[in-house]
DNA sequence: TTGATAATGAAAACCATTTTCAATAAGGAG
DNA sequence: CTCCTTATTGAAAATGGTTTTCATTATCAA
């Protein structure tokens, strides 16, 4: 493994630079816990796996970063109304384009990839209309559905 | 005008008690403030506005109030990242189907009401999809936007 | 009219996130 | 490699939207 010891892709610390930032070793640690990761997590979860390798990096530096990354764009702020957010890296390796179903009775969040292909197609669409309409520079987007899992349909 | 000074339209009370919950007047008022405005409201908005005609009634009854209304799916809830829900009444008055363009920048939203043919498409197809797959009853959904603005991308 | 109990308001509690500020460290210049 | 500017950090305190508590009030079925 050619970087050695779980260190993550290259060219982040260019990016950062380039933006006028500075590449830190907990900002590599945060990275690197959002690319190990294929779930949604709080700030809280990713302080504790970043707390586990740097017991020194605190939560708030951890708060900063996920704000900045997801300034630039590189990370999506989800809410599921539970009252606290969760981040996604973009492109996390393994991660595939997906959005989220969300039981508002008990909150679970269901992941689903299917009909992306449709989606983009609308979405390519929407978003040529809508960057010209408004002139306005789409970096992303979300979709959620709101509605009850299986478990909660069956209990009323 | 049947039923005079700005009562809001029959139903809601039946609906409230076919549910097992009772109408009471701050729970009138604040459906009342929903229904006649086009804008996405956060608590303290409804409540100053409820406040007006009605002073005694608490900003924690708003809370209340707006919770339960989105979880029997009359009111949406929406998170535009500034620390603050907004929420919609589904179908106001004079209230097209529409969704929102988020400036990552200033913050700025702005509600669009096109491709809504194209979305409709995308989503029956979707929500159809998924709703067997996954056994959940799809109640709602929100599509949002994340980029820049006509403002933030000259500044950049 | 009455009674069971859902709903309410005020104040306190909660708790995720942000701010403050002195100390530290990244990285370009020399 | 060393220095110096200044972005970054951590700890603690502050913030502020939302929720909880609890005694009081009001809804509505009988």
């Amino acid at each position: 493994m050619p970087g050695g010891r779980g260190m993550m892709a290259p060219g982040w610390g260019r990016k950062f630079r380039g933006c006028g930032y500075r590449m830190t070793v907990p900002r590599q640690a945060i990275i690197d816990v959002l690319s190990k990761t294929d779930k949604h997590l709080s700030a809280e979860d990713v302080y504790m796996k970043v707390h586990k390798i740097y017991p020194n990096v605190g939560l708030t530096t951890v708060y900063r970063t996920l704000e900045l990354l997801t300034q630039m764009g590189m990370v999506v702020k989800f809410d599921f109304g539970d009252g606290r957010a969760r981040y996604e890296l973009v492109h996390g390796p393994g991660r595939e384009h997906h959005h989220h179903l969300i039981c508002t009775n008990c909150k679970r969040i269901i992941e689903y990839t299917e009909f992306i292909d449709e989606e983009m197609d609308f979405l390519e669409r929407a978003e040529k209309g809508l960057s010209k309409k408004y002139n306005f520079e789409i970096r992303n987007h979300i979709i959620q559905f709101y509605g009850l899992c299986d478990k909660c349909k069956s209990k009323k």
